[in-house]
DNA sequence: TATTGTTATACTCTATAACTATA
DNA sequence: TATAGTTATAGAGTATAACAATA
């Protein structure tokens, strides 16, 4: 069989009017488009901190909750263990983090912030928050929360 | 000098209790966490047409565009040209478009689907709406435009 | 000189298999 | 037997350089 086209005086689409209106209904479609909008912003800040957006959500996580275990980063940041070794090994090479033994699991290694690392993290997430302000700065700041809230109902297990 | 840890006895984040508000805090961090648990979905149901969501996109865009150039797909869906060639070349080789000599332009190549791709990616349109309504089933419909409007905004240029 | 489509290639990100030491 | 951390490696996705044909 052969496969004609459907149009062949078809009207050519210029640059600017491309229809798009089928994929913009979609939430996937949009959510992709707007992570990679706000990532964009997110990597040209943070490089002054030489974190990219992966360092900085696990060294932030580590700030947070000190005596974290390598799998328990892996299990809430959706990385896997072996891509999670590197990540680590920077960050403590940098002299950002430290390695405990964990307490009751000699298996497991606590992870902590050293000072100096728990002192950049702050000064980046101070950025990262106004950074956020900047990158939706066409939202409202009830509009910034109904998209969070929105967004959290998507993703979050039922 | 040396870099101590802040916290020695540190409290021991166990697996359930581990403290993301910061994160959560960030468009950008649920933006991504929401468009990769949609494509997930996403990717499961397209599976059955031989879809990744870049093919998706792709088909669906040219389905609705008759005769638009390579150089437009790139331009409105943020793939390098280098990376479309392949793709264009698989969904040609699958007797879903067809390339038709330009009108004006001899350089380009105008797109079209095929009278069979055009009831594929018909089809695979239908299951992307069915399926959006499924992956953000805790939305109302009400609360999905709003979520898609808002995204909207952030991503699309002032 | 600039642009379309293309090839080749490099780089990054993500995923899989398998090992060790502990539990 | 199962889990934490690790190594090595494979694969997908994304990026840059350079080219021929045409504008």
């Amino acid at each position: 069989m052969t496969l004609k086209a459907i149009q062949p005086p078809a009207p050519p689409a210029t640059a600017e009017a491309v229809d798009t209106r089928f994929l913009e209904s979609l939430v996937g479609y949009n959510a992709r488009r707007t992570a990679l909008a706000v990532i964009e912003v997110f990597m040209q800040e943070m490089a002054q901190y030489d974190f990219r957006p992966v360092d900085f959500s696990v060294a932030s996580t580590i700030a947070h909750n000190p005596g974290i275990t390598s799998r328990q980063l892996c299990a809430v940041l959706g990385v896997l263990p072996p891509n999670l070794v590197g990540l680590i090994k920077q960050l403590e090479q940098r002299g950002l983090i430290e390695r405990q033994p964990h307490a009751t699991d000699r298996r497991a290694t606590g992870l902590h912030a050293t000072r100096e690392g728990a002192a950049l993290i702050k000064r980046a997430e101070t950025t990262a928050q106004a950074l956020e302000l900047r990158a939706a700065s066409r939202l409202t700041a009830a509009e910034r929360k109904t998209l969070i809230t929105l967004l959290q109902k998507v993703y979050l297990a039922p």
